[in-house]
DNA sequence: GATGGTATGTTGGTATACCATATGACCACA
DNA sequence: TGTGGTCATATGGTATACCAACATACCATC
């Protein structure tokens, strides 16, 4: 039905909605720490920040209340969903599981294309360490997240998103993107920190390499230790914080 | 701070809002196959049905997209998500991952109250699969769904319920009710097929029998059992289908 | 200082209005 | 019969208004 001499005309992303872009700035606002853990999300302020009208910002909560990422207090209205070390383990676990079987089927998978895409992930990832390492010392805020949004956090995503996608574990990407979009924050503490015994690239560096050598075993075993590495340093945050 | 003498005077459950009233009727109708794969969900006709505004309705579908039970189309508006093999095959590889490890978790962890609790809910998914095998039969529409608000598809849903929190795996557990939801049609189906090699109660019977013998391998075995003929027949379903 | 009553402001819930865009029906013409 | 033009309708996007419930402030009384 469509003509192939055509298709470079077609358009394929139409503009966004208003709607869209309040979800992702919300979204993003959430993710980076800008509206922190607990605090509430009153629609007329949110209004006023926006710049949009009140149905945009209600339908925007109420597709983040569906991610996990707000919840809906009674009496009270929104708030930005908090989190604890007894959800934050349960969601380490559950990565445990989808990314170790994404490794694992990618290793199994891998050709040429993929291990390409992998490596150039990688190279990216640590470019954006060495850089992020650079500046995330000076101008640092309290919340320590004004790299969440930066290279890192991005880098790293990337780096999934290619084993994932090669896997062909589509749904479990997205699930996995959800959760982690709920442990953002201890996330970015967690890339951060500066106390992990095995920096988070080296560790990345071991997953690609298994994946390269077409091992899915080794892919398994270096996303267990990656992940296991990940949860601790999360913990400890977590307990530091006092239940916050 | 609260009197223990007084709680049960609190009020738990504040009155449902129109909008978690319309969420759960939409729901339930795209569950139950009463509002069809790919049938578009126009807003106004929504309204006329459930006797409320389009305010209540966007915001319900919002909802509904985020869990995925919804999709939106460039310039037609909402509709009823579709589902094929591909992604039907992805959410039984997430659900083997998840329900083996709460499976195997529960049955480490199993102590007397939660045995007394799954074989509470086996005996009552028997006696719904007794039921259900008289009354489907009397009376079932072309869509094959009348039973899917049934007392079946409640009865699994129970069981797993059980297994899930007894693992402490809530997180785990409202994935695979969302994944759960986006299949709820085809599970619908393989519960009301006849064809199994052994029927579903048997299967959940082992899994209560691993459970209480409080032998975690062999819990995982039997939900692979269990969910690898679910997946066959969810895929001979569909591939009859011809990817409807 | 504690407590109850009242007034006021805030805020979420819900309905409705308006607009722009896309689609489909219809018709004229070649 | 195919095509282009026109018009009407349908529909999603967005804004605004109104209301009720709740929280807070204030005051009088004990």
């Amino acid at each position: 039905m469509t003509q192939p001499d055509y298709d470079d005309l077609k358009i394929e992303n139409p503009p966004q909605t208003l709607r869209e872009i309040v979800l992702e700035r919300m979204r993003g606002a959430i993710l980076s720490g800008r509206f922190k853990s607990g605090e509430r999300l009153v629609e007329r302020t949110l209004c006023d920040q926006l710049g949009v009208s009140r149905s945009v910002v209600r339908e925007a909560i109420r597709y983040l209340e569906a991610e996990g990422l707000v919840e809906i207090m009674v009496n009270k209205g929104p708030m930005v969903a908090r989190m604890d070390w007894a959800q934050a383990a349960q969601i380490y676990d559950i990565r445990m599981l989808l990314e170790q079987s994404a490794a694992s089927a990618c290793a199994a998978l891998a050709d040429d294309a993929v291990k390409a895409a992998l490596r150039r992930a990688l190279a990216d990832l640590e470019a954006a360490s060495a850089g992020d390492a650079g500046t995330s010392d000076a101008g640092t805020s309290d919340t320590g997240a004004s790299n969440a949004g930066g290279g890192l956090f991005q880098a790293t995503t990337r780096f999934y998103e290619v084993i994932f996608t090669a896997a062909g574990h589509h749904i479990a990407w997205e699930i996995v993107q959800r959760l982690n979009g709920r442990i953002s924050r201890l996330r970015a503490l967690t890339l951060a920190t500066s106390d992990r015994h095995v920096s988070g690239p080296v560790r990345m560096a071991r997953i690609c390499a298994a994946i390269v050598a077409n091992d899915p075993a080794a892919a398994a075993v270096a996303v267990r230790d990656h992940l296991a590495e990940a949860a601790q340093i999360a913990r400890r945050l977590l307990e530091n914080e006092g239940g916050k």
